[in-house]
DNA sequence: TTATAAACCAAGCGATCGCTTGGTTTAGTG
DNA sequence: CACTAAACCAAGCGATCGCTTGGTTTATAA
């Protein structure tokens, strides 16, 4: 006997789902995970509390949902700026730039993937710590281009940047340096090899 | 009439104040401030939540102690650490080892003055930055004694070691590098002048 | 030895937490 | 139009939250 062929039907279009994320992203960036509640986020977005977990199975899961959009997009803004770009040096300062817009122009997503630590979610940690890693592979290839000594040096030099980027969220004006004179300086403090 | 000469009562011996404070540091440090209870912190030191109130006036207020106790042993060892040291590259990379090795290695109090951020502790958030910018105005003065063009790239070298330093518990194995040995591979990326 | 304040205990208050359950409305499909 | 599943509402459950209040024990100074 023949499976029944069950066809899904698409979502409705006035499925709040896409807008309780992004108040998600908001409160989760600004305030924490744990001291954002369920109810904030369902007000935000103008339905009840419950109805959240019709969206998502737990607090934690649309944490993930946050988390995950973020890396995503991180991604793209930096492959994206690195395109087209041969030098190896440039191809990471146009990385670091996009890095650092996303995480201060840019959306509430990619601040949450610098602001949640390992341990905020405790069930959750694993799925985060893979995004992040997933992402941070896109820097070890960048820094792998470049030329340099040995493999600890390249380790080196993809942490000292990534930790120098994420910080810069606790100190960041709005009005003062835009994020493409901070990467600049903060790559002219580098010694590249001999010096260019 | 002369006012009562009141004397007051020094602390008894078997003073747990102590003992809550460590124990507030540790959590803090490994799980964070909304996801520690009182009833934790007390259950950790062997006493009922609400005697926590008589040490502390809230839950804010420790925080505070905490992280307050937290700058203060930083402090102290980067100031021993460049204590008899001329050169000013010399002075700021055995600060940044100790500034490292007390994240690292040290007690969960300094830990904590890292991984807590503004907007966690809402009413506290003032008297946490005044604590930080303290601390880091340590690191201006060890910045501004070394041989750099001009303000802002001292600005730079700075935040970009600060950031670099603070992230590092995001990624460390106590296995593997020791924080002397990360330190030096982070000040060897660096452009100090025409490069010794 | 006695008075006093330090250092807690015992019990619980009101609020808020994440989440569940059963029903209702509504948009899309055949 | 009839039907079905998507997308919610309405109400509240049990647990836990930070904190309070009134009483009790105990170390210390006089």
């Amino acid at each position: 006997m023949p499976k029944t062929a069950h066809k899904e039907r698409a979502p409705r279009q006035d499925n709040r789902r896409s807008a309780l994320l992004d108040a998600a992203a908001n409160q989760f960036a600004e305030r924490g995970f744990h001291a954002t509640s369920t109810r904030e986020l369902a007000a935000a977005v103008g339905m009840l509390p419950g109805s959240i977990y019709y969206h998502f199975p737990s607090k934690n899961d649309l944490l993930v949902a946050v988390y995950d959009e973020g890396v995503r997009r991180i991604e793209t803004a930096v492959s994206h700026a690195v395109d087209g770009i041969d030098d190896p040096w440039a191809r990471l300062e146009a990385a670091c730039t996009a890095h650092l817009e996303a995480l201060l122009d840019g959306s509430a997503y990619a601040r949450v993937v610098v602001r949640v630590q390992p341990g905020d979610a405790n069930e959750a940690d694993a799925a985060l710590i893979a995004l992040r890693d997933r992402y941070e592979a896109l820097f070890t290839d960048l820094v792998s281009a470049l030329d340099l000594p040995d493999a600890s040096t390249r380790r080196a030099l993809r942490l000292l940047l990534l930790g120098a980027l994420n910080w810069v969220q606790h100190w960041y004006r709005p009005g003062r340096d835009t994020p493409r004179t901070i990467v600049r300086r903060f790559m002219g403090l580098l010694a590249r090899g001999e010096n260019s």
